[in-house]
DNA sequence: TGTACATCAGTGAACGCGCGTTCACTGATGTAC
DNA sequence: TGTACATCAGTGAACGCGCGTTCACTGATGTAC
C-alpha cells in the first residue's frame, strides 16, 4: 500500500537548483531537510525559513506546499505512519513471528528517527485528520492483530494488556536508544540488542 | 538521602509578591513555574520571560539563579534524578518487590511530567555536571541493583539485557501514556496499569 | 503548429513579535565592630 | 544597641536577532482551441 510513494529515490534532483525558477520537487525537499533537522537537533531547530534555505529556495516557498508549520510535521507524520505500517505488515507476513514485528519497530526508529519523533509528538502538528488516524490504526493493528493470531481473545483483557506490553517494551527501547540513554553503535547492533530484549530466540519467556 | 529539600511545601509564601522588592523564594518559583510549563506545554514552550512574569518578578530577574536557560533545566534535571532516586530507593527496602520499583517508576513519571521530560531530554541542558551524572547513577541503580540480589550474576550479559528489558517496558509505557498514546485517567489507574502490563501479580510469567 | 490564457510555484520586501542577554542601577539584607 | 559596609537579589531600559506570516508580484507550465 506504497500509495504515498514516500521512498527516498523519488527526489528528481539534486539540492542545487542551477537558478532555476521551479525547484522540481520542493515538497519532498523540505519534509527530508526537516526530519534530518528532527534526527540531529530536535523539533525545536525546525524553522520554514531554515528548511527554506537548504532547498535554496526563498524563505516564503514552504507556506506554498504545508500552509503553515503545524501542516508539515502533519504530513511528516502521516508519512511516518504509513512507513511504519508497510514495514511492520511486510515483516508480520514474511515471518508471521511477533517479535520480529516487535524488532522492526525498534528498527525502524533508528532508521527513521526523524519520522518517529514527529510521530509522537502530537502536540507538533494540528489536529489530526482522518487520513493520519487510519494510518495509525494500520501500524498499531500490527501489535494486536498477530497476538489474535496466535489465539487471544478479541477485546479481550489478557488481549489488551499483552499488546500494549509488547507495545511499551519496543517503545522504550526505541526512546532510550534514540535519546542517547542507551547506546547503539550502529543499526545492527540495534537489531541485536532489541532481539535479545525481546528474548529472541528461546528464552525461558516468551516473546513478551 | 533528601539533600536537596525539593519538596513542594518548601516554598515560602504565595505568588503575589506584595509589592515586596525580595521575592523570598524565586528560584524555586521559577523551578516550578518551568516544570509545570513543561508538563501542559512542552519544553519549548518555556521561556525565561514567560516564567519571570509568572513568578511576578522583572524578565531579567531569572538570570541571576541560573546564568541561562540551559542552566534552569540542569537544575530541573537534577532535582529530578534526585526525587526519582529517592523513590525507587524507598519502594525497594519497603517491599523488597522488583516489580513494585517498577510500578513506582511509572508512577513517578505521571506524578512529575515536567520534571520526567527533561529528565530524559539531555539537549536541553548543557553537559552534564558531576552531580547530575551521579543522581542518574543512583537512579539507574535501582532497576540493576534489585536484580543482583535476586540472583543475578554482577557485570553478566543476562543482568545486563533483563535490566535493559525492565527499564525499556516501564520507560515505554510512562512514554506511551504521557503522550497520550494510551489513555490514563488518573493515577491510580496508571498504576493498575502498570501492575497488569509488568504481571503483577501472578501471571504465567514472572515480573519481566 | 501556434496562440491565448488560466493555473501553479516561487520571489523578495515588509511587518510585528517575543525572545535571550547585557548593563548600570538600586533596594534589601546581614555581618563586623 | 548602633553604625558602616559588603554582599546579595531584583530592576528596567535597551540591544540585536530570527522567526512566521502577509502581500503584490512574476516566471513557468500546461491546456483549450
Amino acid at each position: 500500500m506504497a500509495t504515498l510513494g514516500y521512498s527516498r529515490g523519488m527526489t528528481v534532483r539534486s539540492d542545487s537548483r542551477d537558478g532555476r525558477y521551479h525547484h522540481g520537487d520542493l515538497r519532498r525537499a523540505l519534509i527530508e531537510a526537516a526530519v534530518e533537522t528532527v534526527a540531529t537537533d530536535g523539533p525545536a531547530a525546525v524553522t520554514l525559513r531554515g528548511l527554506a534555505a537548504r532547498a535554496g529556495v526563498s524563505h516564503a516557498a514552504p507556506v506554498h506546499h504545508f500552509g503553515d508549520k503545524a501542516g508539515l510535521f502533519a504530513a511528516i507524520a502521516l508519512e511516518g505512519f504509513d512507513m511504519m505500517a508497510d514495514d511492520l505488515t511486510a515483516v508480520w507476513e514474511a515471518t508471521a513471528d511477533f517479535g520480529e514485528v516487535g524488532v522492526r519497530y525498534v528498527h525502524f526508529a533508528l532508521a527513521h528517527p526523524g519520522h518517529f519523533e514527529v510521530m509522537f509528538r502530537p502536540d507538533l502538528a494540528g489536529p489530526p485528520g482522518s487520513d493520519l488516524v487510519a494510518a495509525k490504526e494500520r501500524a498499531f493493528g500490527m501489535l494486536t492483530g498477530p497476538l489474535v493470531a496466535s489465539g487471544l481473545e478479541e477485546h479481550s483483557e489478557s488481549l489488551r494488556t499483552t499488546s500494549l506490553a509488547s507495545w511499551s517494551i519496543v517503545h522504550g527501547l526505541a526512546t532510550l536508544m534514540l535519546s542517547g540513554n542507551v547506546p547503539v553503535a550502529d543499526r545492527s547492533t540495534g537489531d541485536t540488542l532489541a532481539r535479545r530484549v525481546l528474548g529472541l530466540p528461546g528464552s525461558g519467556c516468551p516473546p513478551v
